[in-house]
DNA sequence: TTTCCACAGGAATAAAGGGCGA
DNA sequence: TCGCCCTTTATTCCTGTGGAAA
């Protein structure tokens, strides 16, 4: 019988938590003209005078939140050297929250005890902004609210209230500042014109990374992670070249340097080469659509399985009016309504959004019109086994039943 | 230059569901 | 238990879009 005791194995890794997202390291590379703004922005804190608010904009993994942890840890440490300063700082990740309501529900309950924690639904918004004004001024002194993925939050009631808690008279003691991060470029001009002139006092934009910066961020965290000659010499480069691809994005080429690392320790190789990284990038890209497909609504699946099965039968890519029959004969097979259309074309943007199908606007003019056409984006394979619960329920179609027997087959094997 | 097509997608609104305080 | 408040998912209605055809 196979032996499942546990040996301790750190024959690659030196520290491996250093490539992960909470690592913060001692200094930042590549990101020095940023810094400089950013540090800039934060200096009236340290000089006793109200916290400026500040935006910062880039798309994901350019280092926004490494840089803000960074230099408030900094800030921190520095404003403990003066007595007339108590700084407080309130970081919260507004993905998954996605108004201002459970955005404030969230900043009461960090702030609170865990045994005094609110509820997220059931109370008047009034009432909770009340709890978290009693809350911050408790704290005193200078607060800094930290709202990542800022753009997640569908309204700006909360972007309007803080920066404004003060001269409206919510506060008495506390001196607030907020920093807005956001991953979506557009975010800023969607905002209100008051909004906007309140939460984007100052602005530091983080350009993407190049390959040469990424490869620097890399080797920094490869000296702290693994040992030495634990990587192959093109490790470096290649994932740096296939962050700088996936738009510059230094997160992703970490995490996949962390994955490489994983299967290679796996391997129980001596060292991490270049197939492991070649592996890691498809395990992670599997793990993201089949999360993604995951967290779908049955609707959205059932419109994902028949846009998959007319992509087995060459009839993509298809228009919405082509994937509508198909879905509708689905619905009809496990007995329930099909959306209407207006609602399939929401969750066809999603499903582009996600990065499991493309859609691409055509347009034929007077006699045939605009209209997108949709397509899958990923592998046939990988669609129909993220999907394998909505297949068993609706029923295998003809046009994907190879696909979903050689999905079985590689179970049995 | 104007017209027309097909449908994308914005806005307003409804329905269902869940938590809270009284 | 009831009314209130919020969220999520959906519907209905309608305007906007842009390139080919007239």
């Amino acid at each position: 019988m196979t032996s499942f005791s546990f040996d301790r194995d750190n024959s690659l890794y030196k520290n491996r938590d250093a490539l992960l997202e909470e690592y913060t390291p001692n200094n930042l590379v590549g990101r020095d003209d940023e810094l400089e703004e950013y540090h800039a922005a934060l200096q009236p804190i340290i000089n006793g005078e109200a916290p400026s608010n500040i935006f910062l904009y880039g798309k994901s993994g350019v280092g926004k939140t490494a840089a803000t942890r960074f230099l408030l840890n900094q800030l921190q440490e520095d404003a403990a050297r003066y007595d007339d300063i108590t700084l407080s700082v309130v970081e919260i990740n507004c993905d998954g929250l996605n108004s201002s309501y459970q955005v404030a529900v969230r900043l009461v309950n960090t702030l609170r005890d865990p045994a005094d924690q609110i509820s997220n639904t059931g109370y008047p918004q009034a009432q909770v902004y009340s709890f978290l004004w009693d809350e911050l001024d408790e704290l005193n002194g200078t607060i800094i609210i930290v709202l990542d993925e800022v753009d997640h939050i569908n309204d700006n009631s909360i972007l309007y209230q803080i920066p404004r808690a003060r001269s409206n008279g919510y506060l008495e003691h506390a001196k607030i500042g907020l920093i807005g991060i956001s991953n979506d470029l557009s975010f800023r001009d969607s905002l209100s014109a008051k909004v906007r002139s309140s939460l984007c006092e100052k602005e530091v934009s983080f350009p993407p990374y190049d390959a040469t910066e990424l490869q620097k961020v890399l080797s920094q965290r490869e000296q702290v992670a693994f040992h030495e000659n634990a990587l192959a010499e093109d490790v470096i480069p290649l994932c740096a070249a296939y962050g700088a691809q996936d738009a510059g994005d230094a997160r992703q080429a970490l995490d996949l340097l962390l994955e490489a690392g994983d299967l290679a320790r796996k391997d129980a190789a001596e060292q991490v080469v270049d197939h492991h990284v070649q592996e890691a990038r498809r395990k992670l890209e599997r793990d993201r659509i089949m999360e993604g497909v995951a967290d779908l609504t049955q609707h959205a699946r059932l419109i994902l399985y028949a846009l998959t099965s007319l992509e087995a039968e060459d009839n993509s890519p298809a228009r919405s009016r082509d994937i509508r029959p198909r879905y509708e004969q689905l619905c009809n097979h496990i007995g329930t309504e099909a959306l209407t259309s207006r609602r399939m074309r929401d969750h066809l943007a999603d499903l582009a959004m996600l990065g499991v199908i493309s859609s691409t606007e055509k347009n034929e003019g007077m006699s045939g019109g605009k209209y997108r056409e949709h397509a899958l984006k990923q592998d046939l394979h990988l669609v129909v086994s993220a999907l394998e619960e909505t297949i068993e329920l609706a029923g295998v179609h003809e046009s994907i039943r190879p696909y979903y027997q050689s999905l079985l087959d590689e179970r049995e094997d």
